[in-house]
RNA sequence: GGAGAAGUACCCAAGUAGGUUGAAGGGGACGGUUUGCUAAACCGUUAGACGUCGCAAGGCGUGCACGAGUUCGAAUCUCGUCUUCUCCGCCA
């Protein structure tokens, strides 16, 4: 949620801000509500002053002996009065709420304006395998080698779903296994959370109520604060661990991670090219988050950046690192970098982790906030989140990129205690 | 799923024939006195938060789980919702 102090303060630099994401915006209606909200409640709010007063004083006048009947009367019709004009003021709440609960996040400063088209590669790590011999996709490779069932994951879950087996079990849990021990190092803490999540959560995120259609919802109920889905991040989660709480200064900065399949709809974006386990409707991630004061998110974001190069270093696996174009960042998001992983027979970079700085953005929807040291008054924490990573785009990365001329795949030496093996062979 | 009970500030907890409760009291925390230091004792402070007006000092409004309602006036009455606990049922 944007500031509406700041948008009441410099509406152009917000519009102008917003345009970086082609997003246009035109605050002068919504400015007059806010006005007339205020307005309002000025006068209605005297009103309440009056009323306070003057129920305090008839008891007193009562017992005096005084007749109040006249001015119960009068009480009567600023009750009224009280009673229309807060209906008034809810209502421009809720035209005021309407219009800035879809707004997305102010791009950074330093983040370029446009679409996807405008992304600058930032930094390349390794480089692309070259093949002596006719290297396969992944898909031929996962099948040959026994790793993913795809027809029997269809046969279970429908379209969009795979099914792990034998060392291709091995090698995801295995991943997970060498993330999370990763990040117990440097010091974040392991978050098992619910996979199913009250609407509240999506609310604060960002992802609703703009994106609910993206989410597997259960069933309806009509309260919708109570209504509930099933998680398409930890970030959902991740990113209400503290909701509507106050935090001391020296609780921050909070880093988490968490371990959950992801599920997501992906309606409509299923394409040819994408064959395999590049897109589905579940694949599993660790996810890292970070809550921090203002002034160090800017470093957490490096931090996170790292964090995530450093686990796909581990893999030995070439990628690169993409600073995403305004419009390309999620809606909650003010700056991205996306690492993306080399797979040889899309002939493109897929995005293995997205690591982003929300500034205040989910902490004002989620009432986030924390007290200075000796302060009074309390300030917005920022958020902070990266995939430290997913892994249904690392295994087709693991098999193409380090496939050899017979047809094997080299496990990477920070899995092999838990796959148990260095190779992995046809077992025709 | 069924039946009961409960939800008051950091914690515990009083408070129902609606009206000086702008929520008692305790604990804790913080400050002070005493002390070589600590403890104890004693004295004092402690509703936070949000909104709004104001250059500011400060004023005003809202707040007793949440949301509606009744009333001049609601922690207190009515309805709905949520959460927790106990018991029963079902079940991995």
């Amino acid at each position: 949620m944007l500031d509406i102090n700041y948008i009441r303060e410099k509406p152009d630099e917000v519009r102008d801000a917003l345009l970086k994401r082609m997003v246009d915006v035109d605050f002068t209606e919504m400015l007059s509500w806010d006005k007339k909200r205020r307005e309002l409640l000025v006068e209605t709010e005297n009103l309440k002053a009056k009323r306070n007063k003057v129920s305090a004083d008839i008891p007193r006048l009562k017992k005096s002996g005084q007749d109040v009947n006249p001015l119960l009367e009068e009480m009567k019709q600023i009750a009224d009065l009280i009673k229309d004009q807060d209906t008034q003021i809810a209502e421009y709440e809720k035209k005021i709420y309407d219009f800035l609960v879809v707004l997305p996040n102010i791009p950074a400063k330093d983040v370029k304006a446009g679409g996807k088209e405008n992304n600058e590669v930032v930094r390349v790590w390794g480089e692309k395998p070259g093949f002596s011999f006719e290297p396969k996709n992944h898909v031929d490779l996962v099948r040959d080698l026994d790793l993913i069932d795809y027809e029997r994951g269809v046969k279970m879950g429908g379209n969009g779903f795979w099914l792990y087996k034998g060392k291709g079990a091995l090698i995801e849990w295995a991943l997970l296994n060498y993330f999370i021990e990763e990040h117990l190092k440097d010091g974040y803490e392991f978050i098992l959370p619910p996979h199913i999540l009250t609407w509240q959560c999506g609310y604060t995120a960002g992802q609703f109520p703009k994106f609910e259609d993206d989410v597997f919802s259960l069933e309806k109920e009509e309260d919708a604060a109570n209504r509930q889905f099933i998680l398409p991040t930890a970030e959902t989660a991740l990113c209400n661990y503290y909701r509507d709480e106050i935090l001391r200064e020296d609780e921050l900065p909070r880093k988490f991670f968490a371990y959950t399949p992801c599920y997501r709809k992906e309606a409509g974006s299923y394409r040819a090219n994408e064959r395999g386990m590049i897109r589905g409707h579940q694949f599993n991630k660790v996810e890292m988050f970070q809550y921090t004061k203002p002034e160090d998110s800017e470093d957490a974001l490096s931090e996170l950046v790292e964090k995530a190069e450093r686990l796909v270093q581990g893999l030995g696996l070439h990628y690169r690192v993409s600073k995403l174009a305004a419009g390309d960042c999620s809606a909650s998001m003010g700056k991205t970098y996306d690492i993306e992983i080399w797979i040889p027979s899309m002939n493109e970079y897929k995005e293995v982790s997205s690591a982003s700085n929300g500034y205040d953005f989910q902490a004002r929807r989620g009432n986030i906030r924390f007290k200075r040291e000796g302060s009074r008054k309390t300030e917005f924490v920022h958020t902070l989140n990266a995939s430290g990573l997913a892994t249904s785009r690392l295994l087709p990365a693991i098999v193409e990129q380090l496939q050899q001329e017979d047809g094997s795949v080299l496990v990477p030496e920070v899995l092999q205690k838990w796959v148990g093996v260095e190779k992995i062979k046809a077992n025709k």
